[in-house]
DNA sequence: CTAATTTTAGTCCGATCGTACTAAATATGG
DNA sequence: CCATATTTAGTACGATCGGACTAAAATTAG
């Protein structure tokens, strides 16, 4: 049990630590052999602990690994909101938005395969699986350039969720391309990503 | 054990029809609970038969899940062949090529994304990937066309591992909306991936 | 109709799953 | 330093996994 705020410090340290660890391992164990393959006891092994530290920090295994989901895009999300905000006009905001994104594939990425392929993967108990559990808010900040640079002309006119889907369809490419081979080098790909979402959205020629 | 030729007619019939069966049910597994959740047990009892009427017909449950991934990409092949010869100039190929696959994955839909849920998921007892296995072969119809394309000028110039998983990643948008909702319309989705592929492949203007 | 063969359902097996539990070890606070 | 709380490793449990096995049922061939 919890103590009195003031010794909150240092055990918020242990804790903190730990968890990160097992995120970590978690990290590194679907990547190595799947989340079919990710057992506890494989996580457990990968993070030289005993399967019990796992059960202590996390309620569930399912907690364990959403928890790497949240973690993985909430970072995403916050480095989006901050390029995008950095320019007006929609089409730089769109760039920044995908470029931001492909840099943290590359940057991170154990972490953006891991957490594709558990949001693709992983399914509740009902059988329904994570991504639709999906809140519209996820995808607001996009949807928002996107319909902005609609309004100004900037973009050609198609439904709304076929942009959504087209654009982060072709920005999973890069997370595809290293589960494939996690050294990939994702240069040429990710400018060509960015390049096709620009030209795709261009207003036709009249 | 096999009696001679002559009777190999009916048997034939007997365990076509019973593999056929089984490999239904489990392209209507994968669907219905996902890669991860689909076991013989579970497969057994949609199909409404025994566990071991499954290992009496596949070696091994890994055997019936490649059997699905084969049975469904080789139909594809087929209709793609069949469609992107009806034409002579690449762009009309390359969109024969592209109608093709998304048209089966309009009038086949389980079987496309078991198909795809099972290519991406699996993993052999070494660890590695099922596409990673995938041969060079599988997409040399494509390369063919996207290469003969950019000789003739009526496609940008890009490395050509690039522009084969640019198709490729946007083909797979179909089946992807499909996973999360079987009776989705891919009405415009499809028309839409077609219409940015071929965009996307535009030479530059000068 | 009978003998041989194919196909079936059902049982059993060792292994591993996720997790609950226990008790020792470690760290903390007064 | 002692009492208390946290964290640890290890074990145990019921459930389920893929697959081997068996014997009855169904089918086929002569």
């Amino acid at each position: 049990m919890m103590v009195m705020a003031s010794s909150s410090d240092s055990e918020t340290f242990t804790e903190k630590a730990r968890r990160a660890q097992l995120l970590k391992a978690a990290i590194d164990t679907v990547n190595e052999i799947g989340y079919p393959n990710a057992s506890l006891s494989a996580i457990a092994k990968r993070a030289g602990a005993a399967k019990s530290a796992i059960t202590y920090y996390f309620a569930t295994k399912e907690a364990l690994l959403l928890q790497v989901v949240d973690h993985v895009f909430t970072d995403i999300g916050n480095l989006q909101v901050q390029a995008v905000a950095a320019h007006d006009e929609p089409r730089a905001r769109l760039r920044a938005y995908a470029q931001s994104y492909l840099d943290y594939a590359d940057t991170h990425r154990a972490e953006i395969v891991a957490g594709v392929e558990i949001l693709v993967s992983h399914r509740g108990a009902d059988g329904i699986p994570l991504y639709l559990t999906t809140t519209d808010e996820d995808s607001a900040l996009l949807r928002q350039i996107l319909s902005e640079g609609m309004q100004q002309g900037l973009f050609r006119t198609l439904p709304l969720h076929l942009a959504v889907s087209l654009v982060e369809s072709l920005l999973d490419l890069s997370p595809t391309e290293l589960q494939r081979d996690l050294n990939a080098d994702l240069t040429e790909l990710n400018a060509e990503i960015i390049r096709i979402i620009l030209r795709g959205l261009e207003p036709s020629i009249e």
